[in-house]
DNA sequence: CCGATATACGTGTATATGCACGCACTGATG
DNA sequence: CATCAGTGCGTGCATATACACGTATATCGG
């Protein structure tokens, strides 16, 4: 009775398989900008949203604020962000720099070629899969 | 000119925190079992494969294999699996120890949960994310 | 049989990720 | 104003991930 359940495929292994595949194909398209996918992606955040702090930033952003709290301070030892004074004396508030700028300018083309691959190769599924991933991320955990 | 595109969403940062989210869910649902999400899948890909060189379960896992080596090493370190000679000198051989079968057991329901709330929520869509990521999976990278 | 190439693997290093925990500061309450 | 719950953060620890590189073994050509 359990039988097809447990040969049944994994959806979130599925899922991770498929971000590592999509993952490596953007960092090489990405290198020759010297950012990683995460990290053009952070930046990209960043310039969307302006001046940020932490918390505000992994929400907008799914992460754990922790997380940020690292990655961010590896862009920000490459001087591709600054912190500042925040509201309170608690809190930080992240920006982008020039520098930060000039990268995301710099891996911009980089990251459409990878983008109109993903475009080429899915058509109109792509749109499909946004709408999919959408229902997922809104899932209450 | 470039106005839209560098506001156009990124297809891979979009998968990677479905991902995210997506590793919460089943990682709640499993922390019953004492195993990550990562973890299960290795150990229930390991079972259906049987005794495997770490070069040949990297490529059916879609892993590095170097990754492999490490989060092997720590199911190897837990007693879920248990290296044996190769057929070479070169090649260890990894299968599943009996813990290992019982952990798969054991986590087995927990998985089912979260598969289970995922069919609820995806429905025949799941089907056809399968279908997509499959075709992201095939890429030449 | 010997040397060159190919194969199977591990390690050093680095990023990405998040949980548990603790610290500093803020704001409300009595 | 003294206290205490709440807020914003960083750090210790652990896992997941992969690239560059080195090592051991195998295999093939001459």
């Amino acid at each position: 009775m359990h039988a097809l359940m447990t040969s049944a495929p994994c959806t979130c292994t599925k899922l991770r398989r498929s971000a590592r595949t999509l993952t490596a194909l953007y960092d090489e398209a990405l290198a020759p900008s010297g950012l990683t996918t995460p990290q053009f992606a952070l930046l990209r955040t960043l310039d969307r949203a302006g001046p940020c702090s932490l918390t505000a930033f992994a929400e907008r952003t799914g992460h754990d604020r922790t997380t940020l709290s690292r990655t961010i301070g590896a862009l920000e030892a490459q001087g591709h962000v600054r912190f500042e004074a925040g509201a309170d004396k608690r809190s930080r508030a992240v920006s982008l720099t020039e520098q930060g700028s000039a990268a995301i300018a710099r891996a911009l083309p980089c990251w459409s070629q990878a983008e109109d691959r993903i475009e080429a190769l899915l058509g109109p599924d792509r749109a499909r899969l946004f709408a999919i991933l959408d229902r997922i991320e809104a899932l209450p955990v």
